[in-house]
DNA sequence: ATTAGCACTCAATCCACTTGAGTGCTAATA
DNA sequence: TATTAGCACTCAAGTGGATTGAGTGCTAAT
């Protein structure tokens, strides 16, 4: 991506900046007058149009029609995100929400997760998402195998971040409950500090004796846990929120958003695509997603221990907030990796 | 509730249902002379009209302005759903589709709940809603303690229908991991076949000299565990689907609908209301909850074993096809029940 | 009892007109 | 030379009157 603030001299920017500022929050075409009155620089409104021309011909504004006003383009967006934009801090009011609704006395990931999601969309006005924490990079602690039926068995991964996750098997007819809980303990001695990732290559062969002939069954269980415990999911909220945006008043629009987000594909790809990146900004087409080619999609990871566990992100119009979004983000990644810190401990 | 049906010779009702019909294809308001020339009855326009203004005096019709057609009214939805619809079978081809979508080899009870839903929705082209099996009512079978953290484990229980869920509890930092197993396994002895409802009066004491100086800890953790037994949860699917239909257009409508879907609170107060009943309908106004007010809820339930374990339903504007809404819901009861028993056998 | 006929109603659509916010260009100005 | 005032031009969004057409209700004829 090359770095465009060199084409445009600090008028320009300035000029810019107070045009997207405007349309964000009015979704209104602005026009020239506007930013003239607004803008504290000074200048006449034919100024304004001529340094509007220019930067329409540069691409960093467009025209819905010659006599409406002039709308940022995605390219501005991204300058916006990248160099123009005042990383807005929190207000205490805000900060002070967060910790109110975060600090729920709970001791449960996943109502700390729906909770996060929860604060995310109420404060930001936007759709939320976030990634359950992942389970194939934590370390294993215990792994229980309970008997259900005959052929089936719940096996419990409880990681040493305390994270528990759960996979319905299959099992050989021939083991008993006994045998069952045999196996369920061996595995918790040998995987025990190991990597679910690894277990298979790594412990499998250290168990392979112990268990004699039931070697094969044993690999094939812990195909399948494995398999599951690296399923992601991901909890979405607030996605009537983009009912409330004019450019999302066509239902046709609203519907291919709604529908693309109930599903949550994409969005589920966005968050691991970006899992290891501190924060992520996708805007319009930038998503690869059609569905998505007019929202702006902004992530960041959150931690346990030190170590990126999840994401969560936001979905809105290109048209957002991006600098309380960004500031809301950062805020809360801190406060639920301390949470979760704390609560893994 | 009055049977109305003495108010109405045949004729006016062969003529209301007629309007239903029309009325439930178009979304728009039927005039005399679209019912003479649908309907085989023979009749002028002019008579139609006659018997109309009837139908709207008797409350069965309403006009939106003098010059348009006629709308039927909730009365008439009720005798439509009471008395008029001919419960529409299933064509092959929907029976094979649902057969052919719920049949796939899923042993977990949560993955086919999830399917269930999506293919209701998929089916009937509205938002649809299935409650999880509630365990409650369910004999326990065994239950495993595994400990996550100190002073926090995970509490398993497993039904004799086989369907198992998850509670975290808070356990009391003296016990050790050899405790909880030994609670572990006290706890799955003297609860199988008991509910786990009855668990508290009727199994406790039983257990409580076993246990001896920790009586009230495992009493404590019972409770928890309980309570969080008796939490239902609800799935839906396709809420989006409501933005296809003409009178949602209003984005504003669409939102208050989609808020109130999404957090479910009511749609899932319907569903346990409805958890002893075969098949409710609930059309309009009858719903309590304003945001639904010009909505239809129409649920079923589930069985497992001979008894009901849960229920289903579909909402959509009270202009929707009862005939067709309700033939879905009865298959898809029984294959689900099928289903439901034989993976819980 | 039914229907043909007719006057009446009213939302929806169309069209011509106006309004007003905004542009782009040019000539005057500092 | 950069800025600005002035002005003609554009175009979406109203505004208001006329037209259309689907529908009704009533009355008189069948």
């Amino acid at each position: 991506m090359s770095d465009n603030t060199s084409l445009l001299d600090i008028r320009k920017m300035r000029i810019l900046q107070a045009i997207i500022d405007d349309y964000i929050m009015t979704a209104a075409p602005v026009g020239s007058r506007t930013i003239s009155k607004r803008s504290d620089m000074g200048l006449s409104p034919a100024t304004i149009r001529n340094e509007m021309s220019d930067l329409t011909e540069l691409g960093f504004l467009e025209q819905p029609h010659t006599s409406a006003g002039r709308v940022p383009s995605e390219k501005a967006y991204r300058l916006y995100v990248n160099h123009l934009m005042d990383s807005a801090k929190l207000t205490d009011d805000e900060a002070e929400y967060i910790k109110r609704h975060l600090d729920t006395r709970v001791h449960e990931v996943g109502e700390v997760i729906r909770q996060t999601a929860k604060v995310l969309s109420d404060m930001t006005k936007y759709t939320s998402m976030v990634l359950v924490p992942q389970l194939s990079s934590m370390k294993v602690k215990r792994i229980s195998l309970i008997p259900v039926s005959d052929g089936t068995a719940l096996a419990v991964v409880v990681t040493n971040t305390g994270v528990t996750k759960n996979a319905m098997i299959k099992i050989p007819d021939t083991l008993s409950p006994d045998d069952i809980e045999k196996i369920s303990k061996l595995l918790t001695a040998k995987l025990d500090g190991h990597r679910m990732s690894d277990a298979i290559e790594s412990v499998l062969p250290m168990i392979r004796e112990e268990v004699g002939e039931q070697a094969d069954a044993v690999c094939v269980m812990l195909e399948d846990i494995e398999r599951s415990m690296s399923e992601t999911d991901v909890e979405v909220v607030g996605a009537s929120n983009i009912l409330d945006y004019p450019e999302y008043s066509d239902t046709a629009k609203a519907r291919s958003f709604l529908t693309e987000v109930e599903t949550g594909n994409y969005l589920q790809k966005v968050l691991t695509d970006s899992s290891d990146v501190e924060m992520s900004v996708r805007i319009g087409t930038e998503n690869d997603n059609p569905d998505m080619r007019d929202c702006s999609v902004v992530t960041v990871t959150y931690k346990a221990g030190g170590k990126n566990i999840g994401s969560m992100g936001v979905v809105g119009p290109t048209r957002m907030d991006y600098g309380k979004v960004m500031a809301i983000l950062k805020y809360m990644s801190s406060s639920l990796s301390d949470i979760l810190s704390k609560l893994l401990k």
